[in-house]
DNA sequence: TGCGCTATTGACTTCGTAGTCAATAGCTTA
DNA sequence: TAAGCTATTGACTACGAAGTCAATAGCGCA
């Protein structure tokens, strides 16, 4: 609560710098954290500081999601090699204790969507730009002959929903570990791609051991 | 806004109408929306009252959505018939339009469950009923011989984990009518209790339809 | 070096929330 | 019919949030 010397910035290095800090809050705390003063006060500014570069905190936590998604997305979908072990590697990220964050951010978005009509539309988008990514994949897949699926749009909405479903229970208090539901995932995955659930669960164990 | 001359109920009374009006709010406009005011007001009573019957808000939001559940569960599994039926009307009444509040409701209580750690108890303790009800439903399939089921926890995990990742989608603006998502319900049961997939989205379908 | 532009602040208003507690008034009972 | 118990209220405090706007002060440029 030292009073500092005010620092004058750039406009769009400032503006950079409070969403960067809005999308830390929102995927470490939760999007209804975000609030002029929990952006400001880390950031040492006065919370107005934030109005002048967001109208509103409601665009502000739009905004600080989309950033926090895209950069998320770009960490779960990153690498190469062989389209399975990519979708083994993905399945591996989406389960890993970084991604729990992003579960969380998940389902917090999709509750607050339910009272932000701009944050479920940003969401909706998130949503697309995934599926994209991931019926990418798949497609690639195909053609390598690694697996076969007819439709690869349906086997991608099969794998974010099992993704979703097994996310709900994030903030259980004590977690739920039946083999059934710690490989849901995986199971669903390869039920939907017409691959060997066995070998799958596998391939992930794999790829999440590399970390 | 009219002065109304104070109506004294006994307390028993009171607090059930308090409850049931917390739960009405939680179900219908989620548990945030549980306030001390939001609950007062329709029942005709001063806040202050409110904080008589119940300790804290907190208390109140647990209690309210606890006997919300309740009441939604006995609606959810009611009738008798042949087992694959009760179960295809367990799915038809998910997937009805009330069940919507419902799945909010769910879906609202696990992002509530990060900041309340009473409400992440009482929702393990929730789900365990439901799996509870679920899993005496396969059982009684599988003694009527209706379908072959290994082990029916598992399975009842898998159709739960199916039903919440459906769910989560329930706040998006248009909603995604592709076949694989609309059926994604049936089509994991079919896959977890092992029974044909056309024909358990047959009877869910008349099962629906009988609403 | 000093001027001007504008990024930043401070002081403020308004709102909605939880909670406390003494005072009030409805009902029951004697 | 009067007394007493207690359900209910009113007035209050305290907090934290969003947002407005005139005043201030850093920085670039002349």
């Amino acid at each position: 609560m030292v009073a500092q010397k005010r620092e004058r910035k750039l406009p769009a290095e400032r503006r950079e710098e409070i969403l960067a800090q809005a999308a830390r809050i929102a995927l470490s705390e939760g999007l209804e954290r975000v609030t002029l003063r929990s952006v400001a006060e880390p950031l040492g500014v006065r919370p107005s500081l934030i109005n002048h570069y967001f109208p509103s905190v409601d665009a502000l936590i739009v905004s600080a999601f989309d950033s926090a998604m895209t950069r998320e997305r770009a960490r779960l979908f990153a690498g190469d090699g062989a389209p399975l072990d990519r979708l083994a590697s993905f399945i591996a990220r989406v389960e890993n204790a970084d991604g729990v964050a992003l579960t969380r951010l998940w389902l917090n978005a999709r509750n607050f969507a339910r009272f932000n009509t701009q944050l479920a539309l940003s969401l909706a988008y998130q949503e697309s730009l995934d599926r994209q990514l991931l019926v990418d994949l798949l497609n690639s897949g195909v053609e390598a002959g690694e697996f076969a699926c007819a439709d690869t749009l349906a086997a991608c909405i099969r794998i974010f929903v099992a993704i979703d479903g097994v996310g709900v229970y994030i903030n259980n208090p004590s977690d739920f570990s039946h083999p059934v539901f710690t490989n849901y995932i995986s199971d669903v995955t390869a039920w939907a791609v017409e691959t060997d659930a066995v070998e799958l669960r596998e391939r992930v164990a794999r790829a999440a051991a590399t970390y």
